[in-house]
DNA sequence: TTCGTATTTTGCCATATAGCCAAATAGAAG
DNA sequence: CTTCTATTTGGCTATATGGCAAAATACGAA
C-alpha cells in the first residue's frame, strides 16, 4: 500500500472491501428484505455462529449495518440501502463475462 | 468459506474483491475518464510498475477492464463503466458514518 | 443468585494478498 | 540480430483474512 494516492481511496476501498465476501454479500441482501439476528443469519449460511458474528462485525465497523437488542437477541439492519444497487452492476459485469467466454467457445468450435 | 450459499454470492464476491483495493478504485476512476498504460497508471500511483501491472491483471481477470497493445504500450479501458455507480454509494455510506461519529462526539461534550 | 440462551472474543492454523526487487518476455526500432 | 522500452512473472517477506472450537460475556428468566 505504499502509493502517493488521496486517502479518499483507502476510505473507499474499506468500505467496498467489507461486503466482499460472499456471506456477507448475502447478509446484505437479506438484510435489505427485513432486520435478523445472528442465530437467524447462521442457521440461513450454515457456517459456525462465531463466524457469522465476525462478518457482522466487519459489516458493523465499515457503517453498513446497525445492530439494536431486543429481548434477548441482537437485531441487525441495514444501514443504507442503496448498497443493493451495487449486485445489479455486478450482475452486468458477470453476463458480461459470460457472454464473453461464450464468444471465444464459439471461435474454437469453428 | 464453508457455507451452503448459492454460488452466485462468490461470483459476485469476486468481483466485488477485484475493486477492494485504493489503487485498483483509482484505476478504476481514471479509466472511465480514458484509456491509459500501465506506465501512465504506474506515475500517477506512485509504486512499483509491477505491483501496477498485478493490479491491472486483478481487474483484468476479474472482466472489470479489457487491454489492447498499440505501438509499444499497452492501454486499458474500463469495460462496464456502471460500476462508477458504486462510488456514490460508497460515499453516501462514508458520509453517514461521519454524520454518526459527530453525533457521537457531540453527547460527549455536553 | 444460578441457569440458560445468544452473541462476542480469543487462540490457533491455513491460506491469500500486497509489496518490492530481479529476472523473463514481447515487440518496436535500429 | 541486437538494443531499447514496456509490461509481466517469479521469488520472497510481511501482513491480513477466514474458519472453527473453546472460553468469555451479556442478560433475561427462574
Amino acid at each position: 500500500m505504499k502509493s502517493r494516492l488521496n486517502p479518499q481511496y483507502e476510505a473507499r476501498a474499506r468500505i467496498i472491501k467489507a461486503m466482499a465476501h460472499p456471506s456477507r454479500l448475502f447478509i446484505i441482501e437479506e438484510l435489505q428484505k427485513q432486520e435478523r439476528c445472528v442465530g437467524e443469519l447462521t442457521e440461513m449460511i450454515g457456517s459456525d455462529t462465531s463466524t457469522v458474528s465476525k462478518h457482522l462485525s466487519v459489516l458493523r465497523n465499515a457503517g453498513l449495518v446497525s445492530d439494536e437488542k431486543r429481548a434477548n437477541s441482537i437485531y441487525y439492519t441495514l444501514r443504507c440501502p442503496c448498497v443493493m444497487d451495487f449486485i445489479g452492476c455486478v450482475e452486468e459485469v458477470l453476463s458480461a463475462n459470460a457472454k464473453e467466454h461464450e464468444n471465444i467457445l464459439k471461435c474454437c468450435k469453428k
